[in-house]
Order: structure tokens, then sequence, then C-alpha cells
DNA sequence: ATAAGCTACCTTGTTATACCAGTTTCTAGG
DNA sequence: CCTAGAAACTGGTATAACAAGGTAGCTTAT
């Protein structure tokens, strides 16, 4: 049990709110992800982005469009769905939520 | 992508801290640890409690004192150690720091 | 033209944690 | 003795993140 584990561990699952999130703003593919994910110090690696981006196309609450690159390869660029929003708005309660439990049992110190 | 499967998901790795957190409070047997979690409404079977309590005495962050009960079987009650108190410093910072990323990420709406 | 290098996307195997659905052990009461 | 209930525990499954790769398209330098 050491503190890196910790971090990783208490992440999970809230790796999905933040990307939705982040592409709730807007057109995005991965790398902006990365990039703003890194910005926030919630560090995450091209392994778990591309799953888990798998994951939210397959339940429809994201979907993308490829588009054309002028200093590369082209881009996945990602775009909420209104299941996506609807979604989106259930995790943020449920974010509130566990705020809410976590606040109840620390201040009972 | 289920709403009660995502609530799992985000508390993964919380539980550990919300139990050390609640050991760190004074002598408490399993029970008692399922009623504290259930009236901050973090739901946890008993399934789940056992082997993380095993994890936590395994790591050296928790001890245990067998007591006898007047009501039935006897009860092994749960101390924190120092060097769980270290640990607990080192999970609220990174629970803050959490808190903080995500905020970070919301904020940009 | 071609090799090198970068960018972008993807996959496979491992690990950790939680859940479900049980089992075992101990005590008290009929 | 047998049942009920309390308390501790276990085995199998699902999920998500990570590590460490691989593949393909585009650009640049030789």
């Amino acid at each position: 049990m050491n503190a890196s584990n910790t971090q990783i561990q208490m992440r999970k699952g809230l790796l999905e709110f933040c990307i939705l999130q982040i592409i709730s703003r807007g057109e995005v593919y991965a790398s902006d992800m990365i990039d703003e994910l890194t910005a926030a110090k919630m560090i995450v690696v091209e392994g778990t982005l591309y799953p888990l981006l798998n994951r939210l196309k397959k339940s429809g609450l994201v979907s993308y469009q490829w588009k054309e690159s002028e200093t590369g390869p082209p881009r996945k660029y990602y775009t909420i769905t209104e299941e996506g929003k609807d979604f989106l708005v259930t995790l943020d309660q449920t974010w509130e939520d566990l705020i809410q439990s976590i606040q109840f049992i620390t201040s009972k110190r």
C-alpha cells in the first residue's frame, strides 16, 4: 500500500467523469484530453484513455468524426451526445454525493 | 454504463480512506463501520469490508484485539497504528488533490 | 526515393478493488 | 440438542487502470 497506488485507486471511475466533462466542452481528440488532464494533475496514459473512449462510444455517450491534420495523421475528434449530456448530469450528482459522504465521515473527528 | 455501476467505480479506492478514517476515531468492529458508512451513504457489504480490513492489517496500518460480546460471538475491535496515522495524512492530501483536480476540470465550462 | 522520426490510434496481459453469494464459527434461548 | 442470529470469512466474477508494447499515416532530411 503505497501512495502512488492509492492515487490510482482513488481516481478510479472519476476518469470517466473527467473525460466526459472535457468532451462536453467541445470537439477534442485524444492528445487534447491528455493535455487537459495533465494540466489538472490527473495524469493519464494512452493505454488507459483509448479503451475508455471506446467504452464511451459503445455506450452511445460520445461520437467521433475523423478529421485531417495539417501536421500528421488524421485524428478522431470526439463530441458528446444528448445521451452523454444526460449521463454527465448524473455523474455530476454522483460526484457531489461522494463529496458529501466523505465530508460526513471526515468531519466527525 | 449505468449510474449504479458508476457509483461503485467512483467509490473504489475511497473506501480504504473512509475505513481508516473511521478506525482512527477509536476502537470499532466491522458492524460499527458498516453502520457509520451507511449513515454517510457509502453503502458497503461485508464481502467488501472484511478483505479490506485484512489488507489494512497486513500493511500494518491497523491492528485488532478480540473482545467478548454480551450478545453473541466475540468481535475483532480495530485500532489504527502509528503507521496508519501517517498514511491517513497522505490519504487526506490525496483526497484534497483529487478534489482540486476535478474542480479545475469542471470549472472550465 | 527512401529512411528516420513523429504523431495518432489501438491491443494484450497484469493488477487491484469491489460485488455477489455463499460458508463457518460462536453464543444464547427454547 | 437444535435453531436463530451475530460475526468473521471465502471463492468466483466484473470492472477499470496501468505497462508495454504494436500499427499506420504523415513529414522531413539525406
